[in-house]
DNA sequence: CGTGATGTTGATTCTAATCAATAAAGGTGG
DNA sequence: CCACCTTTATTGATTAGAATCAACATCACG
């Protein structure tokens, strides 16, 4: 089955539009878009050492990125959410250097890098579009690599995931985590222990709430507060 | 005094070249450059809450950025090198959220932001020049944001400090260490106790030998393989 | 249903922080 | 140039936060 093109017809507009993908300067990205998947739980987007050839978003589900190091030693760089954009560090490089691989059901939109710098000539603010991701997810990473305890940490983590669903319109109720304990934590530098306490210790307190496939954020303003020194304002 | 433009007979232009910024497709934004200071020790390029016009480089001296979170805990986000671009997170901003402050006597290059994007008309090179040293920071930040312990996040520190000024062609062989131990200490999230207790612990293996002005890497492969998780290929 | 993987909870250990004291450096004014 | 004083750095003793080790519970899946 050939890649379908163009988001013409995607029922997943909604999310799109949220990210900024719909405004007309852009609409040659719409144009190039190829659908992928969808991928299943532990299945690659592409790996370490794949050559780059584009940039992609998730369109439905959800994804990780993970770097490997040398040692092997393998660390959660980060969760994406549909529409948000995943390749943008290898920009600068012929591969890779990490893994997106699927939580749960997923699909992709894949914007091959040539078509973007073809569609960036008639188009000049198509870069900047891609700078603008850039620059939020530098400040991002530089509060997130921040010194803080534990618990801020995760409050953080929790909240920030609420806020990026509410600007994409998803539910902001019930956060699923279709990621596993491990993932989270060793995204936040804790154990799965640790993250299981923390856990135990916002649900002790009336926090959140806990069932299968995710958490609901009952005291989203305690949260806040806890995390408040690692959220972007 | 007005700002010299261009960088018609900058004395510096070896860094700058080494950076990439001779390239002819980039010649508009040799023609925008500004030179500001220099600025001394402790000496603010700009503030939090600063309107954001322009991105920066260093020329001459070092620099550091600092992020304040909404408790004042002060957050040592990079040190910057002659060359090296700052500024890049505050794009998708109206205002910066963080500092840049001279770390002894230290010279910067201003680019106007709307210059660079009339610049960007012409030469559409420019946008993605800026976008690889975002893609690069970012690999940089997900990285270090890695759970490591403090002996391989320091030794990381001094050789991507040394590779850096390698590939600038600055001298290698000498690291000079303008900034407290507490801008180290911050920027690792280590102490200034630990910051020192390490450097002791490498100075009595030979790997290092202190000074009052930085340090000598006596042995970069010992310290390379220490950090080696953390380091960039 | 098992059964292997994932998650929770408790006991103990360890890395780096904190607390504390001293030493060295840098800047200032006489 | 030196004495003084403040800031910065080093080193040691103790503590704390999260990791590790360990046991058990629960879930997903064939």
């Amino acid at each position: 089955m050939p890649p379908s093109q163009s988001c013409a017809g995607c029922g997943h507009a909604p999310v799109c539009q949220a990210s900024g993908y719909d405004r007309p300067e852009l609409s040659g990205l719409r144009h190039i878009a190829e659908r992928i998947g969808p991928l299943r739980t532990g299945e690659y987007l592409y790996r370490p050492l794949s050559p780059f050839r584009a940039i992609y978003a998730v369109q439905t589900g959800m994804a990780k990125t993970v770097a490997v190091d040398v040692a092997g030693r393998e660390q959660v760089v980060a969760f994406h959410l549909p529409g948000e954009m995943i390749g943008l560090d290898a920009i600068d490089r012929e591969h890779h250097d990490n893994a997106v691989v699927a939580l749960g059901k997923t699909q992709f939109c894949r914007f091959p890098f040539n078509a973007i710098r073809q569609v960036a000539t008639q188009q000049p603010d198509v870069p900047w579009h891609l700078m603008n991701a850039a620059s939020h997810r530098i400040s991002h990473l530089q509060l997130s690599g921040g010194n803080y305890l534990a618990e801020e940490r995760f409050a953080a983590f929790l909240v920030d995931l609420r806020d990026r669903r509410a600007s994409l319109g998803l539910s902001t109720d019930h956060l699923p985590l279709p990621m596993s304990r491990a993932d989270i934590g060793n995204h936040l530098r804790l154990t799965t222990e640790t993250v299981s306490r923390l856990l135990g210790r916002f649900r002790q307190r009336g926090m959140i709430q806990l069932d299968r496939h995710g958490v609901n954020l009952l005291d989203l303003d305690g949260l806040r507060e806890l995390g408040q020194s690692l959220l972007v304002h």
